[in-house]
DNA sequence: AGTGCGACCCGAACGC
DNA sequence: TGCGTTCGGGTCGCAC
């Protein structure tokens, strides 16, 4: 499922292909998918809009155009198709964006879970979605003092919180699940028994999985592919995720539900 | 305010 | 083989 590093190599992918582009006609297939505001009013709003350039904010791609942002959110299964302007349209593609060098920019999602909004520009991060986001991973102000503000309070377990949004944003439950491995946290740890050392741990764990997944492209797991053609590669390092034994010790991989999450852990590495 | 849980979806995996 | 059922996953919104 697309987290940072996979919405961030969705977005260099996109840069290319769709700048300078304008939207000369938009087509909503399945109504939900468009969060705000109407569909009709999206339709409207959006038509002759240029696309300048495709950003990333958390897990959300940022394509600022003429007078608006348009953020899209691929939830699980969300991806991009560049067809010709007649072609069908297929089962799963539900929004069609038409630029004026012919071709019909697609979004296809199996799910239905993704979301669109297109926020007037100057508001597009001083209200909802993109204004509930915590920090980056890359963010100077991403600290473990931070984080352990955040959450020495919170009885929730650092599994649950690292997905949390709105302190970290662009953690998915892939990346979380290394993170506490990387960490040498346990997922069920309670978020006021995490000490100040440990959440340092975390931030550092964060920056550099989220560095290095992003310089590989992302992850590519069963059903996610970003884009036509574009395929990650750290699924090749990733170390408990949907993993057996511990690279570290040898010890099997437990996998259970935290908060919701299928979780996979070493019992005897993450305390 | 913090927490928990159902709803949104549908293909894959599973059970009979 | 073919049917019906269950499951999962990110986020929102509602209930407590």
């Amino acid at each position: 499922m697309p987290e940072k590093p996979e919405v961030i190599t969705v977005a260099k992918s996109l840069i290319g292909p769709l700048s300078n582009q304008k939207i000369i006609g938009c087509h909503v297939y399945w109504n939900n998918i468009i969060a705000y505001p109407t569909v009709s009013k999206f339709i409207e709003e959006i038509k002759n809009q240029v696309i300048h350039t495709i950003t990333t904010r958390g897990k959300f791609l940022v394509f600022e155009l003429d007078d608006y942002s348009l953020l899209i959110h691929l939830r699980m299964e969300g991806k991009f198709l560049f067809r010709e302007k007649n072609d069908e349209i297929k089962k799963h593609e539900h929004v069609e964006f038409l630029l004026d060098n012919g071709t019909s920019f697609r979004y296809h999602d199996v799910r239905k879970f993704g979301k669109m909004y297109l926020i007037p520009k100057e508001k597009t991060y001083s209200i909802k979605p993109l204004s509930e986001l915590g920090y980056e991973y890359d963010d100077v102000l991403l600290t473990g003092d931070y984080l352990y503000q955040k959450i020495h309070k919170k009885n929730l377990p650092i599994k649950t919180i690292l997905l949390d949004q709105s302190i970290i944003a662009g953690i998915g439950n892939i990346y979380d699940n290394e993170i506490l491995f990387l960490s040498k946290i346990s997922p069920k740890k309670k978020g006021c028994k995490i000490t100040k050392n440990e959440c340092q741990r975390i931030v550092d764990s964060t920056r550099i999985i989220l560095t290095k997944a992003i310089t590989l492209g992302g992850t590519t797991v069963r059903s996610f592919t970003s884009s036509e053609g574009v395929h990650g590669l750290f699924q090749n390092e990733l170390l408990v995720h949907e993993k057996k034994i511990c690279p570290s010790c040898g010890n099997p991989i437990i996998k259970e539900m935290i908060g919701g999450r299928g979780t996979y852990y070493c019992k005897k590495c993450q305390k």
